[in-house]
DNA sequence: TGTCTGCGTCGAAGCGCTTCGCTGCCCTCT
DNA sequence: AGAGGGCAGCGAAGCGCTTCGACGCAGACA
C-alpha cells in the first residue's frame, strides 16, 4: 500500500504539501505540484478513505435509504437510486446503500459513526418514525417524499397534487364526467405514505371544482386484484369512462381486461397513468401520463444535499412540477 | 461527539478496555464489562467509522457494483441489490452502492482506498474488462454471473445452462417439437452477457437431443418489438406451439399478442418464462417458469464473500440449480 | 537599505481507534 | 511453601491523513 508519506519522499517534498496539492487548499508553484503528481501516478497512490475520515471528520459518503418493500414500483427506486449514486460521483461523494429493515436505528448507526456526511431517505410516510432523528443529528439530510411536517426539513418530491389535478383536469377537459381512479395497494395508504394521498387530494379538490364523479380504489396490481376491482367499479358506475392509475403494476391488467370486456381505449373509455414514461410507452396501447421524473428528483436531492454540505442553506422544498403527455390512451367520451 | 476516552473515564477504565468490550477479542471481567457497558449507553456512544478503519484497516463495507442499464430487468438487480444489503448487514457489513458507469476506475478506487473491505460485480460479460484488476486487489471478490474463465474467481449464479435444458425438456415432455425462444434485447448479446448466452447454449443442447426445432429470437420487450417478433416467428414456423421467454418485459406483450391472435394458452400455445415468481404469479395467466432466485443471490454472494473475509476459501463456483414449477401455461400440443 | 507583505513549503500535532506487550494478581499444582 | 500459568486490565505506539502555525525568501515600498 502506498502512502502519502512515501509519494512526499518520492517527490522530495513534505507530506503536507502532497496533501495540499491533493486538496488545493493552499497554493503550490508549478514545478512542485506536477512533481507530485507525477510520484502519485508512478507510484500508483490512492489516499486512505479511513485515514481522511478521521484526519478531516468527512467521510465524503453520502447514505442513501432505500425502502424494501414490495408493493412500491420497484423501477422508479431502482432508478432513482442510480440517479442518487450516478450524481453523487459527480459531485465527489460515493453512495451507501441502507434498507429501511433497520428503521430509525439505521439513522442513529450512521449519524453516530460518522459513516456518511449527510443521508437521503426515501419513501417517506406522512408521520416517519425517522424524522424525529434527523433534527438532532448534524447530518444534513434530504427526503424524497413529502411528510405531513416539512418544518426544517429538505425536500424533493414530485408535486403530487397538482399531478392529481392535473389528470382529473385532463380528463374533464376532454368531457369525462365519471372518472375510477386506481390507487396504489391499501397496505400504502395504511401507512399513510405521503404521495398516495397528496395524489388523491389533488384529485378530490379537482373533481370537486370541475364537477367530476371520482371513485377511488386501492389495487394490488396482479390480474386477479385488478379483475375484481373492474367489476366492481364498472357495477357501481356504470357511466365511468375515465381511468387514472397511480400503481404501475396495475397498468396491463388494467388494458387486457378492459380489451377483453370490449372496451376500447381510449374510443369507449379513456386512461391517464402515472408513470415513468418507459412504461407509458411500452403499454400496448401508448399512455397519456404524468411522468414520474425518477432520475430528475434522485439528482436533485443529491444537489441539495451537496449545497447543505457546502454551508448553502438553500430552498427547503423542491416540488417538481408535472408534466402531462397526451399519447394514445385519452380522447373524448362516447355519445 | 462521544469518544471511546470519554467513555473509558466515565465508567473508570482505559481506553483499550473499552475497546476489547467492544471487540471482545480479549476476556473482560463481567463487573468491567457491565460497566462499560452502561457507561456506553448512557453517553450514547458510537465508534467513530473512520478512526476504526484506520486503526483496523478494515471499513466493514461490501462494495456492489450494479450495471446501470436498464436493458436488463430492473426488479431482479433490486432484489439482488436489498437481498445483499440486507444480508450485509447482518453480517455487520454495511454496502457501497457503485454503479457500471466508472467502470473498471471504480475497482481501482475502492480496493486502491480502503474504502470497501470486498466487493461484490454484478452484470458480468464473458470478457468482462474489470477481471483482470480483481487479481491484483487483495479486496476478497465474488461475482454474481459467470464470465468466460472463472478460474481464481468466486462466483454466484442461477445455472442458466440447466435451466435452457429444464424449458427445452418440459416442453419436450409434453409433447412440443417446435419451439420458439424469445431472448433478450439484441443488446444483451452484443455485449457477451454471460447468463443470456448459457441459457441459449443450455437450450440448443438439450434441444438437439431431444429432437426439438429451436427458433431463437432476441426481443426488446416493448408491444411493437414483440408484435413483430411473433409475427415472423410464425411466419417462418408456422407449426410453433412451444414459447420460452427469458425477457421478462416480453411476457405481457407476448400473452396479449397471442390472446389477440386468437391463441389460447396453454390449449394452443405453451409458455415457459425464466422470470421471477411474482412475475410469474401475476401475469394474466399463471407462467410455467423457471425461478430466478434473486434473493438467494445476493444472499449467497454475501455469504461467500464474507466466509472469504474470514479466510475460508470456500468453495469456487456456485451455481444454483434450477426448479422449473409448472402453472397454467404449459400443456400438451394440440393435434 | 531596511521593513513589510505574501507566497510556497515544512514540521508537528492530532483525529479516535486497535493492538501489542507488560504487569499484577489469584489460583493451582507439586 | 514456592513456582507456574491464566486472567484482567493498563499504557503506549501507531494507522495515514489534514491542518495550523511558523519560517524563509522573494519582491515592493518608503
Amino acid at each position: 500500500m502506498v502512502t502519502l508519506a512515501e509519494v512526499a519522499r518520492h517527490a522530495g517534498v513534505s507530506a503536507s504539501t502532497v496533501s495540499y496539492v491533493l486538496s488545493g487548499k493552499r497554493s503550490i508553484s508549478a514545478p512542485t505540484r506536477e512533481r507530485v503528481e507525477r510520484s502519485i501516478k508512478e507510484l500508483g497512490y490512492h489516499p486512505n478513505a479511513g485515514a481522511r475520515a478521521l484526519a478531516s471528520s468527512r467521510s465524503n459518503i453520502i447514505a442513501l435509504m432505500v425502502p424494501l418493500r414490495t408493493d412500491i414500483y420497484v423501477p422508479v427506486m431502482m432508478e432513482v437510486a442510480i440517479a442518487v449514486a450516478t450524481t453523487a460521483r459527480a459531485h465527489g461523494y460515493d453512495v451507501l446503500l441502507l434498507t429501511g429493515e433497520e428503521g430509525p436505528a439505521a439513522v442513529r448507526r450512521v449519524t453516530g459513526s460518522g459513516l456518511a456526511d449527510a443521508m437521503i431517505l426515501m419513501d417517506i410516510e406522512l408521520e416517519d418514525e425517522r424524522l424525529p432523528l434527523l433534527h438532532a443529528a448534524r447530518q444534513p439530510t434530504v427526503l424524497i417524499g413529502l411528510p405531513a411536517d416539512t418544518i426544517g426539513l429538505t425536500c424533493v418530491d414530485l408535486d403530487f397534487t397538482a399531478t392529481g389535478a392535473l389528470c382529473a383536469e385532463h380528463l374533464a377537459a376532454l368531457g369525462h364526467r365519471e372518472i375510477a381512479v386506481i390507487g396504489e395497494a391499501a397496505a400504502v395508504y395504511e401507512r399513510h405514505t405521503g404521495f398516495a394521498e397528496r395524489t388523491l387530494d389533488g384529485l378530490r379538490a379537482a373533481a370537486r371544482e370541475l364537477g367530476l364523479r371520482l371513485l377511488h380504489r386501492p389495487c394490488e396490481g396482479s390480474y386477479e386484484s385488478m379483475d375484481g376491482t373492474l367489476s366492481r367499479i364498472f357495477d357501481e358506475r356504470p357511466g365511468t369512462t375515465g381511468f387514472i392509475v397511480q400503481n404501475e403494476a396495475a397498468i396491463d391488467p388494467l388494458l387486457s381486461l378492459l380489451r377483453r370486456q370490449g372496451r376500447a381505449v381510449p374510443e369507449d373509455v379513456s386512461v391517464v397513468a402515472i408513470c415513468p414514461d418507459q412504461v407509458a410507452t411500452s403499454a400496448s396501447v401508448r399512455l397519456t401520463s404524468v411522468a414520474i421524473p425518477a432520475q430528475e428528483m434522485g439528482r436533485r436531492a443529491v444537489e441539495l444535499v451537496v449545497a447543505k454540505l457546502q454551508g448553502d442553506a438553500s430552498e427547503q422544498v423542491a416540488l417538481l412540477p408535472p408534466e402531462l403527455t397526451v399519447r394514445a390512451s385519452s380522447g373524448p367520451p362516447p355519445f
